[in-house]
DNA sequence: CTAGGGTTAG
């Protein structure tokens, strides 16, 4: 019997608090005129100013734990280092403890927080501080705000801003201006632009200001696609540098006149301008749509003598170049430009893909190059990708082509197929994937066992069940493997009696199940809560089939006590194990106390999470999470700020989806997409109609102390929904929406999403880290547990 | 503290 007398709190979790100082406090008495502040200061000023902001934060600190109080210019000036050095996750702190320091805000302090929260991309943020700012606002204010929301996605609520700063009696200045524009260079607002433009020229700005003529040149090549009208500003721009050049240039380049564009260049470099990473890299990509060989070999040798090449898009720009001119050894040109970057990204590995592709014949080293991309693990494919691998594919599927790649001495075999397959499951692509399964009919490989197990795990991963499924019967020849994976599919899709019912007929049909095969059956039990039949089945595995559990058994039979809510049978169990329980393990009882809202339990098992992997963000989060949903606020800020001081990164929540045009990802409160739009319109309109049908915004899952309101616009910004309201506007019905998560999915996202379903008549099949949630007509799948 | 330019496919 394992009793379970826990310390209390501050004991339990010392590296999670942050200890007092050592050293003595000074009495109140303080401030500038303290001695020691300025000196501290001083430091404070050249660390920041050196980029060195962990030290500066440091610095602040220490000036705070003397009991002095660092003035605003400080924490400003921290601010603006953090935003020209991009560490915004530091730049957030700063807040938090300008917040805590309860100083007065003056209007620079404030901008630097717009600007903060703008390229962080959380237009919520910075547009509350714009609002709350009140009489503070100036021009700075305003054109950081318009620029914010042209960033995020909404242009005409950028252009009322700006005319909005007109009627309040502000008089723009060349940043309102060129702010203003931008929000007009598209297709849809350029005719707004062309007042601004009339505007503009009476002010003088145009004369006097390069980024204002850099602003209306993309009016009117964005806005009309008049390259014709863009040059003559171009031409009437009395200050030229080169960045207007390469503007110009690119859009040259992308409006489908590389000639033009290439005439330019030579223009630019005998004006005496120094073409820099972005120049290079348009002109590269010119030169490849002419097949300019001769011309991208010079201009390879000036970006070596500029030292650009280990730039990732002029690297890109030049592997593409030259596998894109093609005469005898550019392929191979292009490969050692490949293989001697120094970072690749999926541009580059495309790039080279592609070229492989392209070439002819040479497809296998193309399917070569993808495999080894995803062996190295760092590098998701994109649509792009596939692209070039259907291709790929579709030319091993020609018998004279197949022919010449026996010549390669490459083998395209099935594990070739199957890591094609993976690649396309890994980010949910089941359109790609089918694709794929097409190519394989026609090449020959479907009768192949180890094709067919990767093509029902692809199905499964990528939540389509039933497609999984029809695969599996049509295979003849299965294995331990073709079994597991079916039964791994039933279980993560919640369809618990399936997966055992499978289980029997694998049995039945004389299959040794195997390791891999107790997972699945385990965690098919701990996904709907069956502890009888999960513990019947424990116990067999050895008994009767002579596998000894494994950690991760253990683990599942952990997450299925836990999560039935036998906290405490739980830890006994994990306490009778015939070895140390590793962090898993503890990091699954702490899941299962944040269901249980056990906190108690909770810390101490973040406790032994900490002891092996002191480290480890997924103890704090946790925790902190689970403080969070008792409402205790402080003990949530205080984890994770205490994970801040140690580094700790989590891992952004993202979700994703595919359409027929590739996979789309979205971010919380993202609004990159180019129809971030129509996307939050829908948000609006979905939030509105589930509401009447009954749903209540659940804000317990709100991690941050601020008022309901403002609690349920941070929750229809989850990731979920945004993917979701996407969905619903570019598929109509009867097709299924399938939505991938990182992490897993949110408790009020999962609640919203059953109404969403409800209301609109869609099914919503959701991927998160952990398992399926099959959404119809207001219930889910999981029955509401996991 | 506020503004400008880039690469991969079909």
């Amino acid at each position: 019997m394992i009793s379970l007398s826990l310390p209390s709190p501050a004991k339990l979790v010392p590296p999670l608090l942050p200890t007092s100082p050592s050293h003595q406090k000074p009495s109140s008495s303080q401030s500038l005129k303290n001695p020691s502040f300025e000196p501290l200061k001083d430091r404070l000023i050249r660390q920041a100013n050196e980029g060195n902001i962990r030290q500066a934060i440091s610095t602040l600190d220490r000036i705070a734990q003397l009991g002095l109080t660092p003035d605003l210019t400080s924490y400003s000036l921290l601010l603006k280092s953090c935003i020209r050095t991009r560490n915004f996750d530091l730049g957030k702190l700063v807040h938090i403890k300008l917040t805590d320091s309860r100083l007065e805000l003056d209007s620079v302090a404030l901008n630097s927080l717009i600007s903060l929260y703008s390229k962080c991309g959380d237009w919520v943020t910075a547009k509350s501080i714009f609002e709350d700012m009140g009489e503070k606002k100036d021009l700075v204010s305003w054109s950081a705000m318009i620029s914010c929301l042209t960033h995020s996605g909404m242009e005409l609520e950028a252009i009322f801003t700006f005319f909005d700063m007109v009627q309040s009696g502000e008089y723009p200045n060349q940043f309102c201006f060129s702010a203003a524009i931008q929000a007009c260079s598209n297709v849809d607002n350029a005719w707004i632009g062309i007042v601004i433009f009339g505007f503009v020229i009476k002010t003088g700005y145009f004369e006097s200001d390069v980024c204002v003529g850099c602003a209306l040149i993309d009016l009117f090549s964005k806005g009309f696609s008049d390259l014709n009208s863009a040059k003559k500003l171009f031409d009437k721009m009395p200050e030229r540098n080169s960045v207007s050049w390469t503007l110009m240039i690119t859009r040259y380049s992308q409006l489908g006149q590389p000639r033009t564009a290439i005439e330019m260049f030579l223009d630019m470099v005998f004006s005496g301008f120094t073409p820099d990473r972005f120049t290079f890299s348009s002109i590269l990509s010119s030169c490849s749509g002419m097949g300019f060989l001769f011309l991208g070999k010079q201009l390879h040798c000036r970006v070596i003598k500029s030292r650009l090449s280990e730039d990732v898009c002029v690297g890109c720009s030049l592997v593409d170049m030259y596998a894109k001119c093609v005469v005898p050894g550019s392929l191979n040109d292009s490969r050692k430009v490949f293989d001697h970057m120094p970072d690749h990204n999926i541009m580059s590995w495309t790039a080279i893909i592609n070229g492989y592709v392209q070439s002819g014949g040479k497809d296998g080293e193309a399917l070569e190059l993808y495999c080894k991309m995803i062996d190295e693990g760092r590098v998701l494919p994109n649509h792009f990708t596939f692209s070039s691998l259907l291709k790929a594919c579709g030319n091993l599927s020609n018998p004279e082509l197949g022919v010449q790649i026996e010549d390669s001495g490459f083998e395209v075999d099935a594990f070739t197929f199957a890591s094609l397959l993976s690649g396309a499951a890994s980010i949910g692509a089941g359109g790609k994937g089918e694709q794929i399964h097409s190519r394989l009919l026609k090449s020959g490989f479907q009768a192949n066992q180890c094709v067919c197990n990767a093509l029902v795990s692809m199905y499964s991963r990528c939540g389509n069940i039933e497609a999984a499924y029809q695969t599996f019967k049509e295979l003849e020849d299965r294995n331990v493997v073709s079994w597991t994976s079916m039964i791994t599919g039933y279980a993560k899709h919640g369809f618990a009696k399936r997966a055992l019912e499978m289980f029997h007929q694998m049995l039945e049909a004389g299959m040794q199940p195997n390791e891999v095969t107790y997972i699945a059956v385990l965690s098919a039990c701990s996904h709907v809560g069956m502890v009888d039949e999960g513990w019947k089945h424990f116990n067999s595995m050895s008994n009767e089939h002579g596998i000894s559990p494994r950690m991760e058994h253990y683990g599942c039979m952990v997450d299925l006590l836990g999560r039935s809510g036998f906290l405490e049978k739980a830890v006994q169990f994990i306490y009778s194990m015939p070895f140390k329980a590793d962090a898993l393990v503890w990091r699954t009882l702490l899941g299962a106390c944040r269901v249980h809202a056990n906190t108690e339990l909770g810390k101490h098992a973040a406790k032994m999470i900490l002891e092996q992997d002191p480290n480890d963000p997924a103890a704090y989060i946790l925790l902190s999470n689970l403080y969070a949903s008792m409402g205790q606020w402080e003990d949530a800020v205080q984890i994770r700020k205490s994970m801040k001081e140690r580094k700790l990164v989590k891992e952004a929540g993202c979700s994703w989806i595919e359409t027929e045009n590739g996979v789309h990802k979205f971010y919380v409160g993202d609004s990159k997409h180019p129809q971030a739009k129509e996307i939050y319109e829908e948000l609006d309109r979905l939030a509105l109609k589930i509401k009447e049908i009954g749903y209540v915004p659940d804000t317990d899952f709100v991690l941050h102390d601020v008022e309901e309101e403002l609690k349920e616009r941070y929750l229809f910004q989850h990731s979920e929904k945004i993917a979701v309201a996407f969905g619903l506007i570019s598929t109509s019905r009867p097709k299924t929406i399938r939505i991938f998560k990182n992490l897993r999915v949110c408790g009020d996202c999962h609640t919203a999403l059953k109404y969403i379903s409800k209301a609109t008549g869609r099914e919503i099949v959701v991927r998160d880290s952990n398992r399926f949630h099959h959404i119809r007509d207001g219930a889910c799948s999981c029955s509401d547990y996991w």
